[in-house]
DNA sequence: CGTTCATTTGAGTGAAGTCAAACCGAGTGG
DNA sequence: CCACTCGGTTTGACTTCACTCAAATGAACG
């Protein structure tokens, strides 16, 4: 709604989970991917804004990232979190249509928008990674799409859970979920309100689900009981 | 839930609006798009279901196709509509995570899968365009997203309107707008039940925004206003 | 130790859901 | 041609889950 003045260099829509997978990644021409300088953001400050032209492409490096659409009268949906990995900015569109936000300070590996297709058009690998990391954020959408349509409060929040803690999986294990997010952000994902997702964190503590630490750490004590009620 | 038996060929993810542009599709080697086989089928029938293999890909060629992701106790949630020109089976996973399913009389053509992803390694203008195709489609669940996550009834009903009018104004300009699906699949859309979509729909008529004959044909008279309604 | 910002808790309300019944074509067959 | 069925839609009465408004609590910082 604000701040984000300094907008460095703004890109399109966000890559998801097991974007580009590094490993093959190390190819001849596509080290497009790797180059770009890095940009350290406080939490709350904008990588870009609805609107800006999409002139870079992101990589988060560190911290979290979270895109949304603010509607006029302040309401706010968040369609992503993106974390370490993940791309944001990617896309077909001259300007961003979302807004990208650092939920907590982060860092970002800038990368030219313009550059990244040029050599896309040259090299049907990168292009396949694009399409696969497009393809890999179209399937988060829809499956939060599923859980904001359908899932009660309860079931969206330990879907939630579930799915975070499956991401922190990959690096550390776990059964410990870091919420590097205000409950803002986390209501606004999931269509509630932060009293709803306050009160449904509670309930999940008294039930001994699980466990929260400082309010911003998440001991799951039965997992199984968990993804029941994140139900299917 | 049932029927679908012959699921002659099974593919991937749905392509969204101005999938694959059509004008630069004749080229050297992407008429792979081109090729394949129609299949026809009857209102309700499957194309794929959840859990298929992912053999094919498939462009509509006539009436409407709705994918769909059911959870286990019935509820439904519908990620998007298809339309002619429209693609779905697109995307990296072996298996589809969503049904489809025709909601009216519908024609499809048949695309190999593996031939498709042979050929775009090679060609990097057909990876491209997949590429396209799929940024589209994500565009769209976002904002299905959107409007799920944050409006009312009567704005996700207004949006819903808008947005199925501005397809059709491509082809035949408009004012009208045919709606080829049963009221559940419009629900099951917005994350509504079939009353609350009657109802509004009821609203907008009284209110003189809209005509609907026959029920299935909506005559917007004032459009202004439904954009007004659709909020944002 | 007071200010600020975020979260939690409480009490009451409302938009959309549920349950149930009526309505409305489009077949179909007596 | 009419009676009946059948799937889909509309309308009505009531309920509920999540929202709103409001206040209390807690944590971080100067």
């Amino acid at each position: 709604m604000f701040s984000a003045t300094q907008v460095a260099e703004p890109t399109a829509r966000t890559i998801y989970r097991k974007s580009f997978d590094t490993a093959t990644t190390r190819h001849a021409t596509s080290d497009s991917l790797e180059r770009g300088t890095i940009r350290r953001l406080e939490a709350k400050e904008h990588v870009f804004c609805e609107g800006d032209p999409r002139t870079h492409v992101f990589r988060i490096e560190d911290g979290v990232v979270a895109l949304s659409k603010v509607l006029s009268d302040g309401r706010r949906q968040v369609i992503d979190f993106a974390y370490p990995g993940d791309y944001i900015g990617l896309g077909v569109l001259r300007d961003h249509i979302f807004d990208a936000q650092a939920t907590c300070p982060a860092k970002v590996r800038c990368l030219s928008a313009s550059a990244l297709e040029q050599e896309a058009a040259k090299d049907a690998s990168l292009a396949i990674k694009l399409y696969k990391a497009v393809s890999a954020e179209l399937v988060a959408a829809r499956s939060l799409l599923v859980s904001v349509g359908q899932r009660t409060a309860m079931e969206r929040l330990a879907a939630f859970l579930v799915n975070l803690n499956s991401r922190n999986n990959n690096t550390a294990n776990s059964g410990v979920i870091k919420l590097p997010m205000r409950r803002s952000d986390i209501a606004d994902l999931l269509g509630l309100t932060i009293e709803t997702v306050s009160r449904t964190i509670t309930k999940l503590r008294t039930m001994r689900v699980i466990d929260v630490v400082h309010g911003t750490e998440v001991h799951i004590l039965d997992f199984d009981r968990l993804t029941e009620l994140a139900g299917e």
